[in-house]
This record gives structure tokens, sequence and C-alpha cells, in this order.
DNA sequence: CATACAACCTATAGTTACTACAGTTTCAAG
DNA sequence: CTTGAAACTGTAGTAACTATAGGTTGTATG
């Protein structure tokens, strides 16, 4: 399509998913229905491809839908209180920084495994 | 139970996971079947509970089972050549590499709107 | 202008990774 | 010796996709 303008394939393309997922994502309301073609396609833009790309990235992270609903309740919707606003993200953050220290765990454990690697004696230290 | 044995109630606290999870790990091959009191419960020890616990997080971190069992495979068939194991190590440290990014990303996204909360224009900027 | 064919459409069924429930048995504590 | 929490097996239900079927759109080509 042109420029500013994505069918779905591309969308789901850029987010590295199946079309099959945004139309899932539709009907669970987490992606909003887009303006269609006469003929009925959908036509999305870069907002919709920045929204797939966070929920995707977010996804792949471990976090729930509800979690990412939850999240973008406050683009959706944005009449939130400051309060309930940093609660909820600083729940959040607090989710992310410990998955990235068990990231980094795993990264460290992996690291071993392959500097020492012999073959045999490997085992799962914490 | 004594010091170093689990019923599969103590193992799944300590994994922070269900009970029916550790069932199911075991049904799917993930998980051994351990040995049995004479009543037939599951007697686990702590090499159960580190395999569980490395299951259960990278799960969390959004690895699927496949990936999990890939890397288990070389505590439970330890001979592979060290080639093998390093290449496995590698795509995986990637991805861990890869995904430590991307919630640095997040958590840096929830960082500006926990300071810059003003309750009104909120947008995802990658 | 006709037609082919890839990419879209809706709807439904199947898969992965759990999670809950039902009905029964074990076992430590009183 | 009984009682109750936690174990057991088996099956059904849920979350988050993923695949398939059967039909329509729309662009590119003869």
């Amino acid at each position: 399509m042109n420029n500013n303008h994505y069918l779905i394939g591309e969308l789901a393309k850029k987010a590295g998913c199946k079309v099959e997922t945004v139309h899932y994502y539709e009907k669970i309301d987490l992606m909003p229905e887009p303006p269609r073609s006469n003929g009925g396609h959908r036509i999305y833009n870069i907002i919709h491809v920045k929204r797939l790309n966070y929920i995707r990235r977010s996804r792949e992270l471990g976090f729930s839908i509800e979690q990412i609903r939850n999240l973008l309740k406050f683009i959706d919707e944005p009449d939130h209180s400051c309060g309930e606003i940093k609660s909820i993200a600083l729940l959040q953050a607090h989710e992310v920084k410990q998955k990235i220290n068990d990231l980094e765990k795993l990264n460290e454990a992996l690291n071993k495994m392959i500097s020492s690697c012999k073959g045999d004696n490997m085992s799962i230290d914490n």
C-alpha cells in the first residue's frame, strides 16, 4: 500500500507476527477496529504499527494480555489520575527489573556453559 | 518433609508454581518421574527444585517449552559435542541479550511515564 | 477488458501451556 | 483410631494463539 497506510499483512510483518494474531487482538479488543477499504480490507496506520509492536514485544517478554491491556488503557482512556498511573507503572517497572535480573543470571549461566564446555558434568546452579 | 526431600506441594511452592503444573511437566517429560513413597507420593530432592526453578524462570521470561527442553537435554544426556552445545547456547544467549535490551527500553518508557506523568498526551514512542 | 492469483475476508477447529475440578487415598497429629 | 490437609489420577476448561476452509477483493498481465 502507500506511504502511511498498511494492509494487515504488512502490519503483521512489521510486528513479526501472523495476520491471524492481529485478527485475534481485534476480537479481544486489544487492537482497535481500523477503517476499511470499500471492499472491506482493514487499513492501518503508523499508530497501529507502534501499538502492535509494543504488544508483541511485551508478550515475548512474558507479560500477559491483561497486564498489557492495563498499561494500554492509559493511552486508550487518557483521564486517569497521576497516582493511578504511577502506581501501575511502578508495579510494572518492578517486574521489568526482576525480569532483567533473571535474564542476566541466565546469560551468565549460558556464558559459563559456552566457555567451560567440556561436554560432561553439566548442571544448573541457581 | 525432612531436610533434603520434598513433597510435590513444597516443590511447587519453592518454584512459585502450582502442583498441577508439576504434574503437567512430568506428563510431557520436562520433569523426570521421581521416586515414590510406599503410598505413592512423589518424593523430590534439591536437583528437582533447581530444575523446576530454571524451567519456571525461563517460562516467565517468554521461552517456550521446546526451547527449554533443548537446553535441558545437555543436562539430561551429557554426551554432546562441544560445538553442538556452544552453538545452541550461543543462540540462546543472543535471544537473552535481545530480551534484556527490550526490557531496558520498556523500563525507560515506564520511567518516563512515571516521572513526567501529567495524565494527558500519553503515547507509545518505541 | 478479462482473468488470474496473491492477499484479504469470516468462521470454526486445533494446539500449547497450563489450571481447575471431582472423586479417591495417604499419612501425620491428636 | 479418626480426622483433615495434602497427595493421587483423570478429565474438562482457559488463555493465547495458529491453522484450515471456503469465499471475496484488487492489482498485474495477456
